[in-house]
DNA sequence: AAATAAGTTTAAGCTTGCTTAAATTTAATT
DNA sequence: AATTAAATTTAAGCAAGCTTAAACTTATTT
């Protein structure tokens, strides 16, 4: 049996494992907000139960087990948003802490169901991509952070961060939303913020903001 | 903070509640799957927050607060099961399942927009009444236990009891559904059980099914 | 009124998932 | 290579929510 705890914790190291498929302990601890001292407890449970492969003072690594576990997670999560978002009406920025909650409930037949009436979404209303039922994975546009954008140069929205609805609803506010153009006005080096036109409007974007847009760069 | 666990004691004391507003610890034990001493445990918690009102070998009883919270509860439960019928198209009988885990979690904000796009609909789809954001709760057609009518006596079917899916599924199968007519055509008096006529078919219902039908009697 | 039965509570203990503090290992620096 | 810093683990302990078994209260029966 699979807990709240463990669906948490095997889809953070899911979704913050590196180009190796690593995961540092710290960093689940950060995510989940708790202490090192229960994430070394947990990832002892996890390797038990054949979730993951681990040895003290050693990386951390999903089995396939734990990876197929910790994709129907993610799948559920983004399912739900997208659900939450376009059935129910809910605003961009709430649905994430709505579906956070709401993954953890839900037969696979009700996801599966969802999915269907929602005619098989790719991506989330963030553009996060959605495993389908088989761990397919879909193909994301390149895209890269804005903070990479040089003056003049526009880009695509593609996806943005969700963990924080304060940032999602700044941007909901300022008007970024997926798809949208944004051109780079002018790089201010003194504190790496961008000035960005949007809609026609200009706007700055604190370096911290702009880190956690995505963007295909538009030629 | 209220957890899963409290939200389902005090749903179960505030279904299960009698006449005079009085509950055996013993039947909650019995609904929740657990044993007396855990009940025991969790009133005594319950009572310290000031969610009933307890006494050692005495009565239970649900504080004005408590019912309140309770009240919610059913409310998320049979909001969800609409929900879940109506708009994404679950079976009858899959509903209840659902709703009990999904009960626990979607902010009430969640419920309430779910409400307002359902219509505020007055009762869930086994014909229990949804109480409303405010507290007030529809009021119910005169209705009996099919077990109460005589031979050659007519109902409308107005609720089902909904706690085990394998009955509602039985129920689909034999065609009751609400606002159906059943019409009795013989008592057995041998073992309680009902011959009865729905959609022009006999079929026999035994007394344990008959005692989960409610019907308003048709004059 | 005493005996029995039914219902409830107490006691002791278990597991899970967390905490802080101390100890240990690994990595980075001088 | 030794020292220091960073990351991780171990140890001890806590709270929640459960268990079984024994003890106790209350209600019912004879």
């Amino acid at each position: 049996m699979i807990n709240i705890s463990k669906e948490d914790y095997l889809s953070e190291i899911y979704k913050n494992e590196d180009a190796n498929g690593q995961i540092k302990a710290n960093l689940i601890a950060e995510k989940l907000q708790i202490s090192n001292a229960a994430v070394t407890d947990m990832l002892k449970k996890l390797k038990r139960e054949g979730n993951i492969k681990y040895e003290p003072y050693r990386g951390i690594e999903l089995t396939s087990r734990g990876r197929e576990f910790a994709q129907n997670m993610v799948r559920r999560h983004r399912i739900w948003e997208v659900f939450l978002h376009q059935i129910v009406g809910l605003p961009w920025d709430k649905v994430h802490d709505e579906a956070h909650h709401l993954e953890h409930s839900g037969s696979d037949e009700l996801i599966n169901k969802m999915e269907e009436m929602l005619n098989f979404p790719a991506f989330d209303p963030h553009g996060d991509p959605i495993p389908s039922k088989s761990g397919m994975i879909p193909k994301q546009k390149k895209n890269v952070a804005l903070t990479m954008l040089k003056q003049n140069q526009k880009g695509i929205v593609i996806r943005v961060n969700d963990f924080d609805s304060k940032f999602l609803s700044y941007l909901s506010k300022i008007g970024v939303e997926l798809n949208k153009e944004i051109e780079v006005c002018e790089v201010l080096n003194f504190d790496k913020s961008l000035l960005v036109k949007i809609n026609g409007k200009e706007i700055n974007l604190s370096n911290k903001i702009s880190a956690n847009i995505f963007v295909e760069i538009k030629k």
